[in-house]
DNA sequence: CGATTGTA
DNA sequence: TACAATCGG
């Protein structure tokens, strides 16, 4: 959703390995929302309970936040805030493009076109309040912790990614992150694997990246500031961009000092280089309440006992690794 | 997505 | 054991 700068940034493959031991501060709707977009029955449907509540976020959040903490790697979620005023239309426009997707979808179920039914559907993506307690509440119970950012999280991630020397990288799929002035950004934080493509005889490789911000900026030829630019010709959540302007041209304009010609309100820039951040985080890992684990998933949720069993231990060990290394970071 | 089960 | 298929909630 963020800035498309994936064809003049380069991505550098790293060993998952690599980030064992670090902290990451972690988009916590970026992440949520793709366990929505991916964790899907066969026929597109989410992952519920009896009771018709969506659990595919609690799984996604819940597996993968283990498969870190088994790596020796700190997740620390950070969610959104109050969104700046200049981001409202653009959460408007995605409001209206979800309500028409969610008609769509309506309709081709009825008329049972399967495929156009998970493609449209998997366009709704809505997430009540309700959704995010509950994210935070296992995240709570798991030991693992969250921060709320004042505004934007991508901006409070990046923030504490530049002030505190425990945390190596943001974590998300967006490139925000680099014009908020993240030193790194880490892509496909993921066990690494082989997924078959729908359908076809394909499989795609899902391998993290990491892009160095001050690398990056080096290739480029510019600074921070002139990223931020670049992003603002192509647009952004805060700004359309210029019509028939990409990154490749958006880099020439920069290069040759003409940002300046486009008409782009300069405060907007101050909302990647001055964003509302706050320097009051703090962050610890703690074992996890495994009795209110267990009667939140398995109770509440009605995830299966034997699994959620399978996992806690793998959490536990997890946690108690990840824990050693917060006290030893007493030392730093 | 990640976990589990099925198959050769 | 290795990988494809398909559950899970």
């Amino acid at each position: 959703m963020g800035v498309d700068l994936k064809d003049i940034i380069a991505k550098n493959e790293i060993e998952l390995a690599k980030l064992n031991g670090k902290a990451i501060s972690v988009d916590a709707l970026n992440a949520l929302y793709q366990f929505l977009a991916i964790i899907r029955q066969r026929d597109g449907e989410l992952l519920k309970d009896s009771t018709g509540r969506t659990t595919s976020h609690l799984s996604g959040l819940f597996y993968r936040t283990i498969n870190l903490l088994e790596l020796g790697i700190r997740p620390v979620y950070i969610y959104d805030g109050r969104p700046p005023q200049e981001k409202i239309d653009t959460l408007r426009q995605r409001q209206e493009i979800k309500d028409s997707a969610k008609k769509k979808a309506i309709r081709a179920k009825v008329e049972g076109r399967e495929k156009d039914y998970v493609k449209f559907s998997q366009q709704v993506l809505h997430f009540s309040d309700e959704m995010l307690k509950e994210s935070k509440e296992l995240l709570r119970l798991m030991g693992v912790p969250f921060i709320d950012a004042p505004s934007e999280a991508e901006a409070q991630a990046s923030h504490m990614c530049s002030m505190d020397p425990r945390v190596y990288a943001v974590a998300s799929q967006d490139y925000d992150s680099l014009l908020f002035g993240a030193p790194v950004l880490v892509r496909n934080v993921t066990i690494t694997g082989r997924r078959k493509m729908p359908g076809k005889n394909v499989y795609r490789e899902v391998v993290p990246e990491s892009i160095v911000l001050a690398e990056a900026l080096a290739a480029l030829g510019i600074g921070r500031e002139g990223l931020v630019e670049i992003g603002l010709l192509i647009g952004t959540d805060y700004n359309e961009g210029i019509k028939g302007i990409g990154p490749k041209s958006a880099l020439e304009i920069v290069k040759a000092d003409r940002f300046d010609e486009y008409g782009i309100e300069e405060r907007l820039k101050d909302l990647f280089l001055k964003p509302d951040v706050s320097d009051n985080f703090s962050f610890s890992f703690k074992l996890p309440d495994e009795d209110a684990l267990y009667s939140f998933l398995c109770d509440e949720r009605e995830f299966s006992r034997l699994r959620v069993e399978r996992a806690m231990d793998r959490l536990k060990k997890g946690i108690e690794g990840v824990t050693r290394q917060e006290t030893l970071d007493q030392w730093f």
